[in-house]
DNA sequence: TATATGTATTCGGATAAGCGAATACATGAG
DNA sequence: CTCATGTATTCGCTTATCCGAATACATATA
């Protein structure tokens, strides 16, 4: 894959890095991806206020990483692309890797 | 893979997440993972003042994403794990495909 | 329409991140 | 030691992000 220019990386920070650059939002996106949810379950699962979950999905929402269905009053929140927990499941094996290289440093 | 708890995304979060969540800095991982570049270099080809460039190598280096070799006064930067940017090039993917969507759907 | 349930937004304040400009620091050559 | 080259840091400022609390909004049912 060609060398990205500056532009593309800012589409790419605005449209998914961003995204991903809050704990929570990470969360919530496993979260979902093992079983789509409404908002107060999310909330009650995650043990965080509901206002935090609604504005964290909204961002998510923006970025089209998630989409919704709506039931009667309920809102029920759908990861869009899968790729984006395999990704973060990469990240988790390089962290993984990277601080078992500290921990035989340290040692 | 099993769902992460909130401290292990606490941990990704600080360690890798973070420091991907500037477009520049992203600019500059795929820069040296090209070809390993000492700071003036990386300034002038990204064409970026150097301290910033060098303000973002820190980021990067305090979370292990890059080493630094030095040669003479200079400090050549090298990547620490190609997955990084594998990962980034998955990223660009599913980006393309979102934007691919959204313009299917706009015409 | 009134009520219950569920969701989204606003407000104010705290914290963190980024930048330009200037400057301090490090290294090696002469 | 002094200078040239290259790197890192500090300062002041601006902007962005996140949160809790309160509240507004949406939907369906009686």
């Amino acid at each position: 894959m060609s060398m990205p220019d500056i532009e593309e990386l800012n589409l790419l920070h605005a449209n998914i890095c961003q995204a991903l650059g809050d704990p929570k939002r990470i969360l919530i996106l496993y979260a979902i991806s093992e079983r789509p949810r409404h908002v107060s379950a999310l909330a009650k699962d995650l043990g965080l206020p509901q206002p935090t979950v609604s504005r964290h999905l909204r961002v998510l929402r923006q970025r089209a990483l998630v989409r919704t269905e709506r039931i009667g009053p309920a809102v029920i929140y759908h990861i869009v692309d899968n790729r984006i927990v395999e990704i973060l499941d990469s990240m988790r094996l390089v962290l993984r890797d990277a601080l078992g290289r500290q921990t035989r440093i340290l040692t």
